[in-house]
DNA sequence: CGCGACTATCTTTTT
DNA sequence: GATAGTCGCG
């Protein structure tokens, strides 16, 4: 408690009611969420069974859950606290519950490929394959499950033409799902809410249980969690959240800082604590990143500072191409290292889009930088991985059409094409036509030696199924990788599926370490491995370089920060620019990515770019030019690091932002009143010109106030 | 009936 | 450049 400041600890010892923490970026968020549990915990007597803490994140679900840990080493009943991810959390919740909404407790978690195909299914039996794509629609029913529409909306459902056929597709989505005995993700929240809704005996048990509710991330919150919680805390309203409405980035998933910004209304007598000392970084981070995100019109006013000391300015560099970019990463991080006694862990590179890790990597092997790159491994879309889940599954639910159609697909096409259709005929699931193929045979036409050939699948999956009631996951799974490497069908050796199995072993020996109720069973594994596991956990503490997307890095910390690929079209992204919405949800990210950094900041930008394999001119991004040149150094020189591509790499920023050419350029014409025409905004009238006549506050006719960089909009003069 | 070559589309980001 | 889906050949 000694380690607190005094607002910190104010926070901390106000237990209840609603109350709404604004924490700026490294204001000691964490620290304030794991802290406050343990004060309530150890001074107030709140029994950890009354405590439920959620975040977004498997990352952040551990962090907190070590964090308060270590804090409360010699305390027995500290995993009484029920702490995780809300997909987590509420899916045990549902497990507990699945009957009062028809469904199983042995559901299955459809992942996104699962669904994507479960949605083009249902695209080539309406015939409908050719007008809509199936990830727009996934998108869709995303949107509409995360903002309940049909469950408080019925209206929002008929729209457009296209809405409507995406409604269609919705309903047998969710009929395929169902029969399936599966919830994609966003079911989990949803189907939490149906429960909590339509059944008030049992969301009066939970609020019962839990009368202590901490948010980590608030901001984050999409419709159907918020609904989730909103109902939890009606009777003892001792909820607290914690959040910074400038990192709010995961609004794809249906994010709505209308949550943090309307908390007070939703919640009355809430009370709102700041924190907006920044412990994290230097003042010229500090500064530049407060700069940056002055930008967004959409944001609540905080004046974050610091103590610390000034540091060093923000470094700019632009590379003529991603190699170079690359190259010049992997020697700064060398010549960094040598100048100063940091660690190959306290350096980081960020990007955008994963796909740009490639190369980076690259470029650190030819160094022999040691490097982990997070959420690369990704288990899930490995094809050993995925036949042997579709095993694992298939015997915990026979039901689990995906999972199924896997594994019969290796067999007879045609066959298994007439037994779904055969399936959706009669009404019997897939798995009971096999069971019982002898009276189907002829209805399918085939032969004995095919008959056969299913029967003896059946028979191998039953035969695990009966074992899998007594046995433990690492038994079944064990089992399962001998039948995939037993030759028949697969050609799969045991190597294949040493990493997972290795993760089976440690989730049943985790769970017998648990005093009260571990979960060995093969639904538990499946569940951990869809919602809980964290790939990266064992290469935390490792002295290696972390490479990973901005949005994996919230909540992390490094000395060195490099974010790479700067540029418009990668970021901001491509898919981003055509909204004001969008534009600054990216800048918040890049407001996250600058957050990070404790001393040195280096922003890259390549010239040319290798993008589906044809070379791409990018100009450097928009928030290279918001950066405030008072915080900024721009490294025109490729000095020590490569020789012969100097005259390339002419610094393209350099050019741009020549004061001589600024000022005999055009712009310069703009002036408040003026009319002008904007492709995207139409026509608008200049409100404002700011920074140095290089962004103009403009009223458009059609779309509102927007703040438009003159150099990149072009905007055509029409008075 | 299964496999290999060809082409269309794709990339944000996470649970 | 990578992957999924389609088509044609053996």
């Amino acid at each position: 408690m000694n380690s607190l400041n005094s607002s910190q600890r104010k926070i901390i010892e106000t237990i209840n009611g609603p109350i709404l923490v604004l924490a700026g970026a490294g204001s000691g968020k964490t620290r304030v969420i794991t802290h406050r549990i343990v004060h309530m915990i150890q001074n107030i007597g709140i029994s950890p069974s009354n405590i439920l803490a959620l975040t977004f994140t498997k990352k952040a679900a551990k962090e907190m859950k070590n964090r308060i840990s270590d804090m409360m080493m010699n305390q027995t009943d500290f995993d009484q606290i029920t702490l995780g991810t809300f997909h987590s959390i509420f899916s045990n919740i549902l497990r507990e519950e699945s009957h009062w909404l028809g469904f199983k407790s042995n559901y299955t978690i459809y992942d996104h490929k699962d669904s994507e195909n479960v949605i083009k299914q249902i695209l080539q039996d309406l015939n409908l394959d050719r007008s809509l794509n199936y990830k727009e629609i996934k998108r869709k029913i995303s949107e509409y499950k995360n903002n309940l529409y049909g469950l408080f909306y019925k209206k929002k459902l008929i729209n457009h033409k296209v809405e409507e056929s995406i409604t269609k597709i919705y309903k047998f989505y969710t009929k395929r799902c169902f029969q399936a005995n599966a919830l994609d993700f966003d079911d989990i929240l949803l189907h939490t809410n149906y429960l909590f809704f339509y059944f008030p005996n049992v969301l009066k048990k939970y609020q019962k249980k839990f009368k202590y509710i901490l948010i980590d991330e608030y901001q984050d919150t999409n419709l159907s969690q918020n609904t989730v919680i909103k109902n939890l805390v009606s009777q003892h309203k001792n909820l607290f959240v914690v959040g910074d409405d400038a990192q709010s980035i995961y609004g794809f998933r249906g994010a709505h800082l209308s949550n943090i910004l309307n908390f007070h209304l939703d919640y009355k007598n809430a009370k709102i604590f700041r924190l907006e000392q920044n412990y994290r970084s230097t003042n010229y981070i500090v500064q530049a990143s407060n700069n940056i995100i002055s930008f967004n019109k959409n944001q609540i006013l905080k004046k974050i500072w610091t103590n610390n000391e000034e540091g060093e300015k923000i470094k700019i560099y632009c590379a003529s191409s991603e190699e170079e970019e690359a190259q010049y990463i992997a020697c700064s991080i060398l010549s960094i290292k040598r100048k100063t006694n940091l660690q190959f862990e306290n350096f980081a590179i960020l990007y955008r889009a994963k796909i740009q890790s490639h190369i980076i990597e690259y470029s650190l092997k030819k160094k022999n930088i040691p490097y982990h790159i997070y959420g690369s491994i990704s288990f899930e879309n490995r094809k050993e991985i995925r036949d042997f889940l579709a095993y694992l599954r298939v015997i915990v639910n026979p039901n689990d059409e995906e999972s199924l159609l896997r594994i019969l697909k290796k067999r007879n096409q045609k066959t298994v094409k007439n037994i779904l259709s055969l399936s959706k005929e009669k009404g019997i699931t897939v798995y009971n036509i096999i069971q019982n193929i002898e009276n189907y045979k002829s209805l399918l036409r085939i032969n004995n030696k095919t008959k056969n050939k299913f029967i003896s699948l059946i028979f191998t999956i039953e035969k695990l199924r009966i074992n899998a009631e007594q046995d433990n996951a690492y038994v079944i799974a064990k089992n399962v990788i001998n039948f995939l490497t037993k030759k028949n069908y697969y050609n799969y050796k045991n190597e294949d599926f040493q990493s997972i199995l290795d993760y089976v072993f440690q989730y049943v020996k985790k769970q017998k370490e648990l005093k009260n109720h571990g979960d060995t069973s093969l639904f538990g594994f499946l569940r951990c491995f869809y919602l809980e596991i964290d790939e990266d956990i064992n290469h935390h503490k490792e002295n290696k370089v972390s490479l990973m997307t901005i949005h994996l890095s919230k909540g992390l910390e490094f000395s060195i920060v490099f974010i790479a690929g700067l540029e418009e079209n990668l970021f901001p992204s491509k898919s981003s620019l055509s909204t004001s919405f969008k534009i600054e949800e990216e800048r918040r990210l890049f407001y996250v990515a600058l957050t990070r950094a404790q001393k040195k900041v280096v922003l890259t930008y390549a010239k040319h770019r290798f993008i589906w394999g044809k070379k791409k001119e990018n100009t450097p991004s928009r928030f290279i030019h918001e950066m405030n040149r008072n915080f900024i150094d721009i490294e025109n020189h490729h000095k020590h690091i490569l020789e012969k591509k100097k005259i390339h790499s002419l610094n393209h920023f350099h050019h741009v932002n020549d004061n001589k050419n600024y000022e005999n350029s055009k712009y310069l014409k703009m002036k408040k009143g003026i009319k002008v025409f904007h492709k995207n905004f139409g026509l608008g009238i200049i409100v404002e010109l700011q920074n140095q006549n290089q962004i103009a506050l403009i009223k458009f006719q059609q779309s509102g106030e927007k703040r438009i960089f003159l150099k990149l909009d072009k905007l055509v003069i029409c008075s």
